[in-house]
DNA sequence: TAAGTGATATATCAAATTGATATATCACTT
DNA sequence: AAGTGATATATCAATTTGATATATCACTTA
């Protein structure tokens, strides 16, 4: 699936701007499913409006910088709906922190520790702010999707927790202090 | 994190091909956490050899097609080590799967089943390919990256199989039915 | 009130990566 | 003898990332 198609898919719900879309896309929950930046979406968008998937309107409002409200049209709704028939790719998983857990051996005790408590730190971060969307919109169409992002990330946490304390039972707590979003 | 530093890792373990690189990367249970292809790691590998991080031989055996086997040198391995200390970035999941499911109430019941059911199929697939893994060499450095794998693959396995119960009590066994690596 | 910070908003671009394809050999089956 | 699939290297167009440039507005802080 191209940032096309998930532009169309996101504006299938809304009207919105580019930089609405980027929103969504890199930092919303959006984006636990599916990631795109403002150097993919421009473009898309530019496409999409030559193909008449979408039509934008020029806004400007008196005190205001100038956007451009982008919105699908009946072409573009079932041409998504279209691409929607085929089968999905499989799941993709990059984990930098677990290619760094290859080379434990590597490391100092100490360094591995380090890189666990912030992992997990992280972990809950990505999780409490999951909870958060999930309950607050409980029947948007991202229920399932945000439900299954809690899922994963409970698991994971969980995985993590037991793995710290088996490493260093004394300091399982410290993840614990560290602020959120660091 | 870039193929070039990917590459140094795999080649750390031990020497061998762009093609034995690309295998792990992109097939085995190392691709779980991290993933590339042929037109990323052969450039990888001429500027890592330019850089004069790893080195090759030119294996020419009689009968068998030429090979260039990759080995890590001192200064590669140096290099890599110090990367090494650096944080390591963000998970990235991305989830065609997840995506198509914002638009459920756009299906059929039955499409949407099917996507549950073809789903539930892949995950228990990737789950015994990474428990098998896991039980045959217990004291990998791997070991650590799968079991999380398997931590995160079981969790989404009973958040999937649950909705489909509640979605459709009548049918939560047919995903049984599905051949492995569909 | 002036300066600074951070959010909103569009846009571009070099560098990296994907995904597909081309080429060729070998092992194996049919 | 032909065909299939694994091994192996390599290239390339299209896509995507990650960074940067530009500008306005809202807000805080000195």
């Amino acid at each position: 699936m191209n940032v096309r198609t998930l532009c169309l898919g996101i504006l299938s719900f809304r009207q919105m701007t580019g930089y609405d879309i980027r929103k969504l896309a890199a930092e919303g929950n959006f984006s636990h499913f599916c990631e795109a930046n403002y150097g993919s979406i421009y473009p898309a968008l530019s496409q999409l409006t030559k193909d008449g998937f979408v039509v934008f309107t020029d806004e400007v409002i008196d005190g205001k910088p100038p956007r451009k409200i982008y919105s699908i049209t009946d072409k573009g709704r079932s041409y998504l709906f279209n691409t929607l028939n085929k089968q999905p790719g499989p799941d993709r998983f990059k984990s930098e922190f677990l290619f760094y857990s290859l080379f434990q051996d590597k490391m100092s005790p100490e360094d591995f520790r380090k890189l666990l408590v912030r992992k997990i730190a992280e972990t809950r971060d990505t999780l409490e702010s999951l909870e958060k969307a999930n309950d607050c919109c409980d029947h948007q169409p991202s229920h399932f999707a945000l439900g299954y992002g809690v899922a994963m990330n409970k698991a994971v946490l969980d995985y993590l927790k037991n793995y710290l304390a088996s490493f260093d039972p004394t300091q399982v707590n410290e993840a614990d202090n560290l602020s959120n979003e660091d």
